[in-house]
DNA sequence: TATTGTTATACTCTATAACTATA
DNA sequence: TATAGTTATAGAGTATAACAATA
């Protein structure tokens, strides 16, 4: 059997501790979890609101997750849920102000982290690995079906 | 601030959630966890008994967090603890005859999903992909402190 | 009827501290 | 005193099912 080492599951995995473990200190003093940041990442990338089931996709948490975590920033005020304004079924999630303030508080340290591990690589390969990442999550590009 | 598509650590999940998608199911049918598995391939890859603090190494599981899936994993009966010849505090973990079954019912299937995964690539890439992948996890090799 | 989101429930893992045994 | 591992405890996320409201 394939060894440890050569495991993708595993490289992937220790790829992305070694960079977390960087960012997870910054993210602990504001009292965020790693989840609850993808959440605001996610809300911040985008100016208009996003259903829960939108979140869901684009931050990979469950929508039992996602409903506790909202409740729970929303205490906080770092987010607001409204209904939807063409489906009062689905929810209407933004960033409050505070909760953008706190994204633009933590963004320049996560580029600083970033640009760090960047300089590791030579011009161009940072782009390559990315591309080879998006091809392992999507394989249309390559074979389409 | 970077956009989300263009953060490292979503795109190392949105990798890492692509290639487990296909396994986890794998693993569902034999009642194991993500972490377990992880637990039993380290256990898996060497035929010399592991101490405790060696598998957390490896699989990036905390003490206590191996501490209980030890004790669950000896009570199915896939792996055995003992006390390391040389220093008693130290556990001497390894897989049963029956853990080592397990491993090899469950590698073959794994190995066709990672060989359908190959294919998506050109020969070399995922060579360059495992190269960038311990670049990010080990800085020492490019550069040296 | 199907879809969106929430609530309920059980389980697993994370994280830190306290403890035991051994070195 | 320090180290290896376990136990205790609290909290957060995973996963599935059941449910309410809306389409």
């Amino acid at each position: 059997m394939r060894e440890f080492g050569r495991s993708l599951p595993m490289a992937l995995l220790r790829a992305r501790e070694a960079v977390m473990r960087r960012f997870r200190p910054i993210l602990a003093e504001h009292g965020l979890t790693e989840q609850q940041w993808r959440v605001l990442r996610a809300l911040a990338d985008s100016d208009v609101a996003q259903s829960v089931g939108e979140l869901s996709t684009r931050t990979f948490l469950l929508g039992p997750s996602l409903s506790r975590m909202l409740a729970a920033l929303e205490r906080r005020g770092l987010v607001a849920r409204a209904v939807h304004a063409d489906d009062a079924r689905r929810a209407a999630v933004r960033l409050t102000a505070g909760g953008r303030r706190l994204v633009e508080t933590i963004a320049p340290r996560s580029e600083a982290e970033y640009r760090s591990i960047e300089r590791r690589f030579a011009p161009g390969e940072l782009d390559e690995l990315y591309r080879l990442l998006s091809r392992l999550a999507d394989p249309r590009p390559v074979d389409p079906v």
